[in-house]
DNA sequence: TACTTGTAGTACGATTTCGTATTATGTTAG
DNA sequence: CTAACATAATACGAAATCGTACTACAAGTA
């Protein structure tokens, strides 16, 4: 790799990173005292997952220690969002499944964020937002491939 | 903003954010045991301004609380990465800047980081890279933009 | 069955994050 | 100048993060 590839590479993280900051922000304004924006991409990935995931499936789709992953699932849970339940098919498992309350929750939060967003001033550049989709799905996908292979 | 726009913008948020983790995952396997990515854009950011910067500069522009900053320069200091002095022109403040200790750091982990980067299997997708960065670079300019109006 | 090894989740503790309140210095109005 | 207000940084404490070690159950071997 060329030291100009190099150099855009280190940008493109950089830039993504910061933006990844700013819809941080831009969701958490609009979230309840306790639940910060993981809370939030969680509470997103179960309701499309209506039977339930484990902590463990969770800890690695979002990437972070299963020790942090207990946590915000207790937080979840214990404000009423999740419940979590016994797996019936191994009894060292559990499963958390968003509730009706948690789908409250995440619909009023992207209801809240995508008004805060469609107001901004000057306004969200979408189409670049649109033109970047594609080719950052593929190199989420190529990320996602590296990691299995090799950690 | 009409819903398939909201979708996108939220998808494009969701693709921002796993990528970002996964940035930091990359660099923060070539730092040491305290320092995380945020510590390394900070040495980042102070190599690029030799005179030092007030920790109400750097907090704003890495998007973190206050006192979050006093505790990560706290760390870097206690390392040695950087030097913390008062600000000449303001007795209230203090400036921080980069050691040679810290330009070693940023520099290896860069180095590191770029070779992991370039023996990655599957190979990184540079050329999405690259060609997302003008958008990027154009959403992050709106996004800052926006947050100096309202936010 | 008994034994070995592997895996899911958690207890615990060190560190980090960050909101609130405080201290010290700067700035401005009169 | 002085009082009132503003601002930079920090002390402090509550909560979150995450590495290590542990417990309970599962799965493979003989």
């Amino acid at each position: 790799m060329d030291d100009d590839s190099t150099h855009n590479v280190f940008r493109f993280f950089t830039e993504v990173g910061i933006i990844a900051q700013f819809s941080a922000r831009l969701i958490e304004k609009n979230l309840p005292e306790r639940i910060t924006h993981l809370h939030f991409g969680l509470l997103g990935h179960m309701s499309r997952r209506p039977d339930g995931e484990t902590p463990q499936q969770l800890a690695y789709a979002f990437q972070v220690p299963k020790t942090s992953m207990t946590h915000m699932i207790r937080v979840l849970e214990a404000e009423g969002y999740i419940e979590i339940i016994p797996n019936p098919e191994d009894a060292r498992s559990k499963l958390a499944k968003i509730t009706p309350k948690g789908g409250e929750l995440l619909m009023q939060a992207y209801a809240k964020s995508a008004q805060d967003a469609a107001t901004m001033d000057p306004p969200l550049l979408i189409d670049q937002m649109e033109q970047c989709l594609e080719p950052l799905a593929q190199i989420r996908a190529q990320l996602d491939a590296a990691r299995n292979k090799s950690g």
